[in-house]
DNA sequence: AGACTGACGATCC
DNA sequence: GGGATCGCCAGTC
């Protein structure tokens, strides 16, 4: 139900994040720019939030463009880290290591 | 129809 | 390197 947002946006935007290999990271414009939507980095966020796709999209695997996880859902790190990915003192994950590179 | 908000990004300091 | 400010665009109220 809901199509709060443009289904098929949300379509492109869930498709992309499927396509995040585990242990890796992407940030949220990395995904809109994927998904045609380069400047709605925050709108990968929004879709993301409904999360009524959480368990068929690893959402946790997506990232600010600093490596800041979610707020407000704390075990997002932990899920990150099962997969191998540290994060740093400061909460960030290393994009230096973690970041997927898709194409580029 | 209008105004506020935002799981962001880039730039500036 | 970190913090603060502005800008984008669409969604939600």
């Amino acid at each position: 139900m809901s199509q709060r947002l443009n289904d098929n946006r949300i379509y492109e935007i869930l498709s992309v994040v499927g396509e995040i290999p585990a242990g890796k990271v992407a940030t949220y414009g990395q995904i809109a720019r994927l998904a045609g939507l380069e400047r709605h980095a925050r709108l990968v966020g929004k879709v993301l939030g409904m999360s009524e796709y959480y368990g068929v999209y690893p959402c946790h695997r997506v990232v600010n463009h600093i490596g800041r996880l979610a707020p407000g859902w704390p075990e997002q790190q932990a899920l990150l880290r099962e997969e191998g990915v540290e994060l740093k003192a400061n909460g960030h994950v290393d994009l230096a290591r973690y970041q997927w590179d898709c194409d580029a």
